[in-house]
DNA sequence: ACTGATGCGTC
DNA sequence: GTCGGAC
DNA sequence: GTCCGACGACGCATCAGT
């Protein structure tokens, strides 16, 4: 119900001031004991902003309309004593929780870097939650995780840098009131000559000098005027109107979504406008993240059990514990949220669940479901083939192909029906109707004539995890990643596929109404080989090899590159074995070429240019462009762009040195495309030694552009910097030739040139 | 109707 | 995807 | 080891602007 409210985009009720906790609410001090202690005066205490900013925006009144009176204050705070929230003198009405009380949570925990203090500071938060509106719960998990639903609802806010820059150029902007309808900034930077123009350069500057657009936003005033002062946000209406956004689309959608931003930017106070926008962009930036929320939350409601009648009996349910004990207790509480999580990854769907029935009820109520997608096991890289038999010791393990190409999950349920998932619980059955037809009852429906023998009988309904690669029927050969991508996404014609897929099935995780995820890895596949029949091109088990040799392993990881795969995924079979990925996400091992010392291709590349770091990153250069250099023409040619693989020292020392060398404008003998043109351009004058995956054809970079392609260059997929080579000069750089031939030797070129060869013999 | 920019997903 | 930093 | 957030290439989908 709470859904389809948020949904429908309701408005909140007239918020009530006499109920609502402001969220102002600081922490008693340290050692104070449970019972919180109103601040005197709120502004002195607990708002650091208003002494600066007198009689707050614009001088009008709404600086004090977060003030609520003393005795309802703190509810919502996200203190850090650990004995819960203060208890209110008597029952609260169904509150709504300020937005002002999730923007200070968020300022707590983005001043803390302890895991543990953000954790205790995000449960005291939703402890008030749950106590005091726990309708809300929902809503301040999302805006916590910074998502407008479920993965699956496949909700996208479609708003990025470009369009909320205007959004605030406009709000902050002179452009109301002035005659003529003066362009609002929408458009180019063209129009810079309008004031909106010049609002939204400068935006932009600010943004860039900052590293980010929320402090941006926290620091411009507000010139939107309103007759009546907007109401203040709550978390719900601040989420309402995130969904009402992600859903807006066709034409003039832009305008109506900046509207709506400056709408709520006009309601913002204090630091609402940082986390606004940052919730906007896609980028909290306060280190919270999805695995200590879910620890917060089931802090929360072990520690103030929900549904309790006002006043709370229970506020803190571990408070006769031990220490020790209270710790193992709730670790014990996370673990058993974590796991109903993973298995059913939607706290839309727990989240009722848990304020219904509490947390040690939760795993009876929610678990594997086809139709509903998991989260998959995922797989830490291994540096080299003695790090693997040394992790797994003596456990028995298998070695895999690792597949270049997309992990798709598939779910068949009783009724027929198939839905295929992404990693990340995406729905992409509309993506892969080929791979839907496969499935032999879907079959029946779809088209009686298609036999497929891939299920077994006896298979009613079951969850595959799967790795789905472009495959060339023709040729009976894998295809690189690069194909799949240019499959189409969205109202897929089944017949009109140009790009086959086949499927290579390494796990299954429930078959015909239970759950396999607690049995070991070896259980999984046996009883995948005994469900399923392999079809050529279309279903296959992946290679693997069960080994304990680290010879053994080499070969095989030679042969899978051979085979046009990444690398191998190697994977215990019985100890430690179960696909339980809250117990660990990556139990997994993934053996790569690249990843071992001294193998996998590098390059020696010129920085040309830089880009403005954002983030932690402010204030100095977060990423750089880099070129080969191309001795016929004399060139130097962009190949990729890198910002990973730098200490945050060398990071600062390739800021201090190459600021030097910062050009007003690019030479003449650079080659580039606009859409890579860097902050900075830089005098080609030092060369870094960069590590890669593969060398890809590119759309945009120009290296080795007409030596394997006509007009298109050559890049680097997963580039990262190694070290600086203060040993070779620009001109000393990889050439473009070079660039070229590695590109050519990659082992899925060869094999393609091999397959075109067998072909012209063939004719 | 077409194109380029933008957003967002995959890896 | 890779990587480094903080814990 | 875990968690998080810097940053990478690339292609489809969408929409503003022409």
């Amino acid at each position: 119900a709470h859904a389809q409210k948020l949904e429908r985009g309701t408005p909140e009720e007239p918020p009530q001031e006499r109920q609502g906790p402001d969220g102002n609410g600081d922490a008693p001090s340290p050692g104070s004991s449970s019972t919180a202690v109103p601040p005197t005066s709120p502004h002195a205490s607990c708002c650091p902003l208003s002494p600066q900013q007198p009689g707050d925006r614009d001088g009008d009144s709404d600086g004090d309309r977060d003030v609520a009176p003393a005795s309802k204050r703190c509810r919502h705070s996200p203190g850090d004593q650990d004995k819960g929230p203060p208890p209110a003198p008597k029952a609260p009405a169904p509150n709504s929780v300020p937005y002002l009380a999730v923007a200070r949570t968020f300022e707590r925990i983005e001043e803390a870097s302890a895991r543990l203090k953000i954790i205790e500071i995000l449960t005291n938060f939703l402890r008030s939650v749950v106590a005091l509106s726990p309708s809300e719960l929902l809503p301040c998990l999302l805006l916590c995780l910074n998502r407008p639903g479920a993965a699956s609802e496949g909700l996208e806010l479609g708003i990025g840098e470009t369009l909320l820059s205007r959004a605030l150029a406009q709000a902050t902007g002179k452009t109301r009131g002035l005659p003529h309808g003066v362009k609002d900034g929408i458009g180019s930077d063209d129009d810079v000559g309008t004031p909106a123009g010049r609002q939204l350069a400068q935006i932009r500057s600010e943004a860039q000098d900052k590293g980010d657009l929320g402090l941006v936003a926290e620091s411009s005033r507000c010139t939107q005027r309103t007759v009546v002062p907007p109401a203040p946000l709550s978390a719900s209406s601040v989420l309402g109107k995130l969904r009402e956004m992600a859903a807006m689309s066709g034409s003039a959608s832009a305008t109506k979504k900046i509207d709506i931003i400056k709408g709520l930017f006009v309601a913002c106070r204090h630091s609402e406008a940082r986390y606004l926008v940052r919730s906007l962009s896609g980028k909290l930036r306060i280190g919270l993240a999805e695995q200590s929320v879910l620890t917060a939350l089931a802090h929360a409601v072990a520690l103030t059990p929900p549904g309790q009648e006002w006043p709370l009996a229970v506020v803190d349910a571990g408070q006769s514990m031990a220490p020790d004990a209270r710790k193992t207790w709730l670790e014990e509480q996370s673990r058993i949220l974590k796991q109903t999580f993973c298995e059913l990854p939607d706290y839309a769907a727990i989240v009722p669940v848990l304020l219904e029935h509490g947390l040690e009820q939760l795993p009876k109520h929610c678990g594997i479901t086809p139709g509903v997608p998991l989260k998959p096991m995922l797989a830490q890289p291994a540096r080299c083939v003695s790090e693997l038999l040394k992790r797994f010791e003596e456990a028995a393990f298998t070695c895999e192909y690792k597949y270049d190409g997309e992990r798709t999950q598939i779910h068949v349920l009783e009724s027929g029906a198939v839905f295929i998932y992404s990693r990340n619980q995406e729905n992409t059955t509309s993506k892969y109707p080929d791979l839907v037809q496969r499935i032999p009852k879907a079959s029946w429906v779809l088209s009686s004539g298609i036999v497929s023998k891939m299920l077994k009988p006896g298979v009613r309904s079951c969850i595959l995890d799967a790795e789905a690669v472009a495959w060339d029927k023709v040729t009976k050969q894998l295809q690189p990643f690069q194909v799949l991508m240019t499959r189409k996404r969205k109202d897929v014609d089944a017949a009109a596929i140009k790009v086959q897929v086949c499927v290579y099935a390494f796990d299954l995780l429930y078959l015909n109404g239970e759950p396999l995820v607690r049995e070991p890895l070896a259980t999984r596949r046996r009883l995948l080989r005994q469900s399923f029949e392999e079809v050529e091109g279309e279903f296959l088990f992946a290679t693997s090899m069960d080994t304990r040799s680290a010879d053994e392993v080499s070969d095989f990881l030679d042969k899978a590159i051979k085979a046009s795969c990444e690398g191998l995924m190697v994977k215990t079979l019985e100890v430690e074995a179960t696909y339980e990925i809250a117990k660990r996400s990556h139990k997994w091992l993934k053996l790569k070429k690249d990843y071992l010392d001294g193998l996998g291709d590098t390059l020696d590349l010129v920085v040309i240019g830089a880009y403005l770091g954002k983030g932690k990153r402010a204030g100095m250069y977060g990423g750089f462009l880099l070129a080969c250099y191309d001795d016929e023409s004399e060139e130097y040619q962009s190949i990729c762009k890198i910002g990973t693989g730098f200490t945050e020292e060398s990071l600062e020392k390739h800021y201090q040195f190459l600021k030097e060398h910062v050009l007003t404008q690019p030479r003449p003998y650079y080659r580039w495309d606009s859409a890579v043109a860097p902050d900075r351009w830089l005098a080609a004058v030092q060369v870094w030694e960069v590590k890669c995956g593969d060398l890809s054809i590119s759309p945009v970079y120009r290296a080795a552009v007409g030596l394997v392609d006509e007009d298109k260059g050559i890049s680097l997929r997963f580039p990262r910097f190694l070290r600086v080579r203060g040993d070779k000069k620009p001109e000393e750089a990889t050439s473009s030739t070079q660039v070229a031939e590695l590109y050519k030797k990659q082992q899925q070129i060869q094999n393609q040139q091999q397959a075109e060869k067998g072909d012209e013999e063939f004719y």
